[in-house]
DNA sequence: AAACATTCCAACCGCGTCCGG
DNA sequence: TCCGGACGCGGTTGGAATGTT
């Protein structure tokens, strides 16, 4: 009887997962639970790595993971929160009960992505692309309307420093933003096919194959867990209120969802107005910052009182609920009445309550009239 | 029908962090 | 304090699926 050598290591599988490693592998953990990834293969019978093996478990395999297309109140979420987080998607992901954070990146950086772009929205800081600032200025130009944000927009461009993923995201400005707009319809579906259109039209982009027969596996399993309601866990709340570095993180309302966000959040605009103007004030009443209650908000905080600023609370409109008008300077009042974020943000230009700006709307190409690009000065110096 | 183009996403990779020894 | 293993995260890639020519 030959002796065995040691050998070669004994390769470990990549690629695809076949239906019978999928198997193995919810048997185990089903079982056992994965304990130390390290060692899951080896007990399971899979000539995988450890990391491989919770990468699949993890984005593909978990029970309570939920299949399917992203709804409309997820694809807002998903947009808010990387207004503020940026490509956090980990922390994203734990805001969508069901999804991972593999899945919102890729759904991000296959949907949302192209269609801020072709809004003249850049995905990464959420500003308006170059172009479209720039069309955004010359609209701007003659406009009557300037001279009523004169002051709000020196503020406002004086504080458009924040860091990437923390800006507040513009409106579309460009026409051609808003004819690419008109092109999606709210009722998309992500019916099939990974394959696109070349014409880059949203049919393209909503593919969802779930081709993968051990998809279902996992289900056969151990049984779907219901969909989670937004926010259950804690510390997915915590990290809502808590952003990066200690900026108070809040979800931007959008019209279309904000009675949804606010709900799945647990947040009232009018709530967090209240402790971000305490915050401010009980640091240091002298902050002209903190004073005239209108600033983007900005990752670095005041050099005069460390605070940070939530420009979208303390715009303060009635345009999510009403509430959040608490924290605005009568100053501004007249104003503020029609710089209604949710208008800039949410809705766009003269936009039906109930749309997004990065919502889907065949209405629109309303955005585009002489008054509404004029203001959307915001990055007029 | 075939070749090519485009899109999407599952999986991989590298790096940073955490934690126990 | 240092070291190494485990884990988690974000970026990237390979290839299947689908659309277009």
């Amino acid at each position: 009887m030959a002796r065995r050598t040691s050998g070669p290591k004994k390769k470990l599988r990549r690629g695809l997962w076949s239906p019978e490693e999928d198997d193995k592998l919810i048997n185990h953990i089903a079982k056992y639970g994965h304990g130390c990834w390290s060692s899951v293969p080896k007990l399971a019978g899979l000539e995988r790595c450890g990391k491989s093996c919770r990468l699949r478990w993890i984005n593909y395999l978990r029970p309570d993971l939920k299949r399917g297309a992203f709804s409309q109140e997820e694809e807002d979420l998903i947009i808010h929160l990387h207004s503020m987080m940026g490509n956090k998607w980990s922390q994203i992901a734990t805001q969508l009960p069901g999804r991972t954070d593999n899945e919102v990146k890729n759904f991000w950086n296959s949907y949302i992505k192209k269609k801020l772009r072709q809004r003249g929205i850049d995905p990464a800081t959420h500003k308006p692309l170059p172009l479209a600032a720039d069309a955004s200025r010359a609209a701007a130009a003659g406009s009557s309307r300037t001279a009523v944000f004169s002051d709000a927009e020196l503020i406002l461009s004086s504080t458009t420093t924040a860091a990437a993923g923390q800006h507040m995201p513009p409106p579309p400005v460009t026409a051609a933003a808003a004819e690419s707009y008109d092109v999606y319809s709210n009722s998309y579906s992500r019916s099939s096919g990974g394959g696109g259109a070349s014409d880059g039209s949203l049919q393209s982009l909503s593919g969802y194959k779930y081709n993968n027969s051990s998809k279902q596996t996992a289900a056969d399993h151990l049984g779907a867990a219901a969909a989670a309601g937004y926010l259950q866990d804690p510390a997915a709340a915590d990290a809502l209120c808590c952003g990066p570095s200690g900026v108070p993180a809040v979800v931007l309302p959008s019209v279309s969802s904000s009675s949804t966000l606010n709900s799945m959040a647990g947040l009232s605009p009018a709530a967090t107005t209240t402790a971000t103007d305490e915050q401010c004030n009980n640091n240091n009443n002298n902050c002209s910052s903190c004073n005239n209650g209108f600033e983007l908000m900005s990752t670095t905080p005041h050099s005069c009182c460390s605070n940070h600023h939530l420009p979208w609370l303390e715009l303060g409109t009635s345009g999510y609920g009403g509430a959040a008008s608490a924290g605005v300077v009568d100053h501004y009042g007249a104003a503020l009445d029609e710089l209604k974020w949710s208008d800039y943000v949410f809705d766009g230009y003269g936009g039906q309550p109930g749309q997004s700006i990065y919502g889907d709307s065949k209405d629109a190409v309303q955005f585009v009239d002489a008054s509404a690009l004029s203001s959307s000065s915001w990055c007029l110096n």
